[in-house]
DNA sequence: GGCCCTCCTGCAAACGTTGGCAGGCTCGTG
DNA sequence: CACGAGCCTGCCAACGTTTGCAGGAGGGCC
């Protein structure tokens, strides 16, 4: 009781636009008005009232403002496990531009598909962001319906979505791409890698479009396809799925594998089996990984930094209308051929 | 023009309150009440309000509730840098933790020292958010003032402030236990490898007591210090360390990192060198980074989402008025034996 | 049957800002 | 000197909730 009298007391309430008003000698309007440097407003005016909410460290409310205004001066980012590489880069990448621009950032960590489900069901973004921005989930017809009735701005990473603006790399390409080089190196028995495709659940999105590369590829050089499925994501998924790629008894010359942590746990059973890598067979992934350097991973690399910023750069050019319609921004990904390929064994 | 007028028509308006209370027949007061499940509301007003709430698929906005409250229901969490895994992992524990409570998590991903620096000068914080939860920063007099004088519960993770809570693993313990694994293993000569401790901008701020556990173990064994300190921090600060430690002619026979990034940065660059680990140099981390277990890396293991988690908890108790006054909650760690240590060669 | 208490509900006043509207002042021009 | 055109500025009505206060209805007890 006591106590907690005394702590309300102590806890100084925050000056608002009237109290600046008010040491400034003039309307909240005005402070209003020129502390966000809009219409005109005289020189004198501006500094009196900058002077005077410096004075009483003023801050503006969102809450006022919001109400008032109708923005809120955030944006909501959705991902689904920032814990992995590629979405903690993209989140990073895409904070940056939006901080920059002004805006906060509500992070959504969704996690699993059910997880999801409740997410999308309650829609907790309503009210509270200007935009969204979500990054490379699988998602369900509920979920962009859920997404869509927001009737707000909206950029997908990683993936397609009908009229909203994406931003991406070519997936099947890349995969093309990580295919011909090992095609070009001798290799005719090449396994792919996939993560969980038939329950998105936990995958990457990307990695239908990739498969679809690799098939495609494959198809080409009249080669016949080798697909395994992983049954978790990541390195554990990619470690299982070597393991049960090896316990068929004829090994492949070589393995793609969707990403690259997939591509780590793949090296990781091998090593453990003391396969040579790439003498006795050949490992490829996607995404250039911060440790694929360290590994010597030859991969196909993305800026994903860059893929993040440039998301938020289409949701801020929405948010000012200076856009022209959904785009679909593709950017290039390069070959980066470390040790980790090399011309199948003799034998 | 004709576009957009055709555009705000069709933008419907979101329902408020007011619409729900008008539906059920009731007044705006009973069904905030009612749908907070707050005081006493009969259950038959309950369903109603209930009722029409979902069939106008009535959100309560943040703005109002916020400016009448006074409350956000929202928690800021304040990163350095989320791509590192060390904070990927915290914020994935910290925001779970919160959103389960039933609230949305604001990020701040400051980046460098400077932006750092604005950052806590202009103190966007002031009003959006109801609580912050800070990892592991190294936070400089102006920005604690500026924490604490935002005066809403406040909790760190990784690092101790005064008068505040705080989670974090026993930084020095942690690192006298890779000593004396070292130790036990008949090392002598044992090379630490800090990250750029002379100005934090970058580091975590275990560094200091990191480097003061590995010195007092190795005083207590009467054993010489050797630290070198990286030009830069991570994998690239490790691996550039571990190459001024080779130039030096005589090398350690073993080393331990301040955290598992560098000692991933060191492996590197002794493999690339074609140095045996842990024939030739044994090298040992703190953290259990998700690659230590491919990368065979022997560490003193913490658990971080728990941390971020356990963190967010003690926010959620301030918030309820629970806490009793600061905590510092130290949790254990374990050392990881993996292949990356061993003996010393005979040489 | 009357009185008091409890339970439920409505009223109205905040909370802090924005933006349309209108009015006053100043200055330039004829 | 009069008139018109800008500039600045203030007034006021939202925006959508929460919450203290008060009042009405219903039920239990004597």
């Amino acid at each position: 009781m006591r106590e907690e009298s005394a702590r309300s007391e102590r806890r100084q309430r925050h000056a608002s636009i009237v109290d600046v008003a008010a040491l400034a000698g003039v309307s909240p309007s005005t402070v209003s008005r020129s502390l966000r440097g809009h219409e005109n407003v005289s020189p004198a005016t501006r500094q009196r009232v900058a002077d005077a909410a410096r004075e009483l460290a003023y801050t503006v409310s969102p809450h006022g403002s919001g109400l008032a205004s109708g923005r809120t001066g955030t944006v909501g980012v959705v991902v689904p496990f920032v814990t992995r590489w590629y979405f903690a880069n993209a989140v990073a990448g895409a904070h940056d531009a939006l901080h920059a621009a002004g805006f906060d950032v509500l992070l959504y960590h969704l996690g699993d598909s059910p997880s999801r489900d409740r997410f999308f069901e309650r829609m907790p973004l309503a009210r509270r962001v200007d935009a969204v921005l979500t990054l490379s989930m699988p998602l369900t017809d509920a979920h962009t319906l859920a997404l869509r009735a927001l009737d707000m701005p909206l950029v997908t990473l990683g993936a397609r979505l009908d009229g909203v603006s994406s931003v991406r790399i070519d997936d099947q390409a890349a995969a093309r791409s990580a295919v011909h080089h090992l095609l070009h190196q001798g290799h005719e028995d090449i396994a792919m890698i996939t993560a969980r495709e038939d329950d998105p659940g936990f995958g990457f999105v990307a990695g239908a479009d990739r498969l679809q590369g690799y098939r495609t590829a494959m198809a080409a050089a009249g080669l016949p396809e080798d697909v395994v499925t992983a049954r978790t994501y990541g390195i554990e998924g990619g470690a299982e799925a070597m393991t049960r790629l090896m316990e068929r008894g004829r090994l492949p010359s070589a393995v793609l594998a969707e990403y690259d942590e997939v591509a780590i746990g793949v090296l990781r059973t091998l090593r453990r089996s003391s396969v040579p890598v790439p003498a006795r067979i050949s490992v490829i992934g996607v995404d250039d990984h911060e440790m694929a350097s360290v590994l010597d991973l030859t991969t196909v690399a993305q800026p994903v930094q860059e893929q993040g910023a440039l998301a938020a750069r289409l949701l801020l050019d929405q948010l000012d209308g200076q856009a022209e319609g959904p785009v679909d921004l593709v950017v290039p990904t390069t070959l980066v051929v470390r040790s980790s390929t090399g011309p199948p064994s003799q034998s």
